[in-house]
DNA sequence: ATGATATGATGAG
DNA sequence: TCATCCTATCATC
């Protein structure tokens, strides 16, 4: 499930595997259909990512516009393409590849202005080489809500999510209840710096890792452990067990109607 | 088999 | 704040 690492790898990956090709397009049985027949046969032209929208490129068709959601995924397969099961909202397929889209929250095809409409309604993207973090701190530093809340806001800062937000404030020492406008200047500068890089490295690793190696169980002289969503976190679904760095238990709570969770000893 | 759960976002009230 | 979209996975029966 997907973050901004997940969405920009997935650009990456459509044009690794389609980019510059005529490619076969399809909507097996989604009501995309209408939109993939104008596309079919057309050259996939380039592909970009901001926060957690992804765009296709079509020669002369303008760009597909695709959001995961909470359940959107991509499955991708080599070979013969076989008969799609269940619901496919778009399949792209050349001799020897395909990719099925599942699930999206969002699929449509848009005109370049409207894709420049989505990317200017977004916050800065960790991920963009060439964004800065100005336009956030803006936004952060004169708002009453929480941090925690800001930091899911895409409006605010994009490709963040529920994992990322927890772990970040967490390598900060950030208390996820303080208002946005407590933040010192450093502060964000720390946050959007460390996100940076982590985030990279997720869009590498195609997981979420954030713990430091001189925190891993290993190093702590602690038993192996393994988290039960692929990646290691500090504080992400570790309520009730003990804070790898002091031994606190982890704390969660409903927040804004998502799972919050943090350490109330090192985020203190 | 069934139910709970999820890394997201929108629109109504 | 709540319901809703709608899919895969995992735990429990």
């Amino acid at each position: 499930m997907p973050e901004g690492h997940t969405i920009h790898r997935l650009a990456a990956e459509y044009h690794r595997v389609f980019g510059g090709q005529a490619v076969g397009v399809s909507s097996p049985q989604g009501p995309f259909a209408e939109a993939a027949a104008r596309l079919d046969g057309r050259e996939l032209t380039g592909t970009d990512a901001k926060g957690k929208h992804l765009f296709l490129g079509f020669a002369g068709a303008g760009w597909v516009h695709i959001h995961l959601g909470l359940y959107g995924k991509v499955f991708w397969g080599h070979g013969p393409v076989p008969e799609p099961v269940g619901q496919v909202r778009l399949r792209l397929a050349t001799d020897d590849a395909h990719a099925d889209l599942r699930g999206p929250t969002k699929c449509a095809l848009i005109t370049p202005g409207e894709k420049l409409e989505v990317e200017a309604r977004l916050g800065p993207d960790p991920l963009r080489a060439e964004e800065t973090g100005d336009a956030a701190w803006k936004r952060i530093s004169g708002s009453r809500t929480t941090v925690a809340a800001l930091l899911m806001d895409q409006k605010v800062l994009s490709g963040v999510g529920n994992v990322y937000r927890a772990e970040v404030l967490f390598r900060q020492g950030i208390d996820p209840h303080r208002a946005g406008r407590s933040l010192r200047r450093a502060e964000w500068d720390a946050i959007w710096d460390d996100l940076r890089p982590l985030m990279r490295e997720g869009v590498r690793l195609n997981r979420i890792d954030t713990v430091r190696p001189e925190h891993t169980p290993e190093a702590m002289g602690r038993p192996p452990r393994v988290d039960d969503h692929g990646g290691e976190v500090y504080v992400y679904r570790r309520a009730g067990q003990p804070c790898l760095v002091c031994g606190t238990e982890v704390r969660t709570e409903e927040h804004a109607a998502r799972n919050l969770f943090w350490c109330p000893r090192c985020q203190a």
